[in-house]
DNA sequence: CTGTTAGCGCCTTCAA
DNA sequence: TTGAAGGCGCTAACAG
């Protein structure tokens, strides 16, 4: 069996509560007690067991972090953003996956699966296509991106329906008029994030007197760069004339470049493409790649520090933050 | 307070040990009972406490993966791997970052840092650079990719000098001479992943009867797409000549794209680029990304297989895998 | 400043 | 098949 905190106490000659003292930064404790405790603690090479300490405190020190995927850059970058404020507060991330899947979002919501956290942020791609009420919730929730109907929880969101109308904007500015929405959804109901940028897309063409042409409402499954360059492909090959994308998120917008590329057309040239997120290769594609920056950075910080107030006892009404927009200029349109 | 396993027995009017038989399969149990017990876990909403079985019984079951970011593509991609294994093992998995500290990454092997676990994966790039022996090993541990000297630890790698030897290979065939390393460092002394591929890199110069140039071997950081295309620019503003090169990995090669295709090279008619990897977004690059594939689902799932096995109490001696690779041919290089 | 003690919720003997 | 009791390692009263 493992070293306890009886057997350090034991190897420093002192009670037990010196050594949870010592553990826990008590101030008040003599110098030498401290020296003391630390030298057994090292020569013992003792642990505390989280275990023991969760089930006493009934608080676990950890919070859990659920996206979709991760080899979605923008899910990588946010988790990264993520653990980096949690850390700040003390606080250790656990990161899981649900594949979009609504039941496995519904599975982490209710505390049915994953680690035993303090509190839960989560990023519920499946359920907000999905309509439905969620009642279950385990721990203190923050959401984040896409709204679900979930009462009592904060909610950190981006500017999907004004970015992408000013993205749509941004095109139509160059002298686009033929803009395909890529990552638009056929099921429309739910407000999710995915609806809200496609009512963004549509009021943006409003704005600048342009028809929208239902060809030119292109879904992707799941928003990978594979998706958008298959489905841009598929566009070119049915014949469809088109002379901008907004892809619904970078990766999306690097698969259209990439397939516009291929097919031997030039961006801008012949095609604007814009983007959404602002992942860290944005830059590097060739060409750059101008794209509608919803403020990552802001939204995990946000929702990490709405998530510490509610774990600390912050009880009032539900809340909801809008992080900022702004469009990143680069050569892609 | 939460609802427990004893509140569960009283609302079903049954012992405790029937519910925490039922909570384990135990399987000799009357339907009846099952049926009854069942009814009022969701009744009640009851969920097990983790931290007191955890507690109870020594075990977690959870596990590490420790990576040095998650932002570099092929560690987000790696980590999708290795989750989807662990969870084939009824394993859950908690993913912690190092930033490549060593000193993050002994904390992380000591079990100083991250929650508690059944053991621990890790890729640690920063110790592997330097040189000295772990000793303090909380966890069961596997480590991969990079090799550090730690007593007993399985390590599952890949072959980084063959493959390395073999890019070069692959350009000099294509009459390339002057061939970058992307990504080699300064100090060469301990066996890291990037050190064993400098010496592929030199190895197959030397089969290709090519001669070693210290300009052509370029340090690049931490190994993102923009330390990359950094590097590269550096290398074509100092007037140094070159017509291929061999990025460490995909994301530093696609930084060398976008610098060239910034530059007006073309690629790969004036320069061949290769890369190490085949990270998700390799064949969407312009043009496609020709890269060494280290076999990254199988280092996952034989990193996670083994660790299950120490876990469960396997105690033969350190055992030492290398997973395949082979060249994926597209169209830089 | 330091020592003693009572659980936190769960699983597992042991006995029935 | 079921019930009672003990203890996993830790912290927070409560005394001293």
């Amino acid at each position: 069996m493992a070293v306890t905190i009886a057997d350090v106490a034991r190897h420093a000659g002192v009670s037990i509560k010196s050594v949870s003292n010592y553990l826990n930064d008590y101030p008040f404790m003599s110098d030498a007690m401290r020296a003391r405790i630390a030298a057994s603690v090292e020569a013992l090479d003792y642990k505390v067991n989280a275990s023991a300490r969760g089930l006493r405190l009934g608080r676990t020190g950890a919070i859990s972090l659920v996206v979709p995927e991760l080899a979605q850059p923008y899910f990588a970058q946010l988790a990264e953003d993520v653990v980096v404020r949690a850390e700040h507060h003390g606080l250790h991330v656990s990161i899981e996956m649900t594949g979009a899947d609504p039941q496995r979002e519904l599975a982490y919501l209710a505390g049915d699966r994953g680690p035993q956290v303090d509190g839960l942020i989560m990023h519920a791609v499946g359920l907000a296509r999905t309509s439905g009420e969620v009642t279950e919730l385990r721990y203190p929730t923050v959401l984040i991106g896409d709204e679900i109907a979930a009462e009592g929880c904060d909610f950190v969101t981006m500017a999907h329906e004004a970015a992408a109308a000013a993205a749509v904007g941004y095109l139509a500015a160059r002298g686009r008029t033929r803009i395909v929405a890529l990552g638009a959804e056929r099921e429309t109901d739910a407000p999710s994030g995915a609806r809200l940028r496609l009512d963004g897309y549509r009021g943006g063409l409003e704005d600048a007197g342009l028809a929208a042409a239902p060809e030119l409402l292109v879904p992707a499954g799941l928003w990978r760069i594979g998706s958008g360059r298959q489905a841009i492909e598929a566009l070119i090959d049915a014949g469809v004339e088109f002379d901008g994308v907004v892809g619904f998120n970078d990766s999306l917008a690097l698969g259209a470049i990439s397939a516009l590329a291929h097919a031997g057309l030039d961006v801008p040239g012949d095609v604007s493409v814009i983007g959404f997120d602002d992942i860290d290769e944005a830059p590097f594609a060739s060409p750059p790649l101008t794209t509608a920056d919803p403020s990552r950075h802001v939204l995990a910080q946000t929702a990490v520090d709405m998530l510490v107030e509610r774990i600390e006892g912050e009880s009032g009404p539900a809340r909801r933050v809008e992080a900022p927009f702004h469009i990143v200029e680069r050569a892609s349109a």
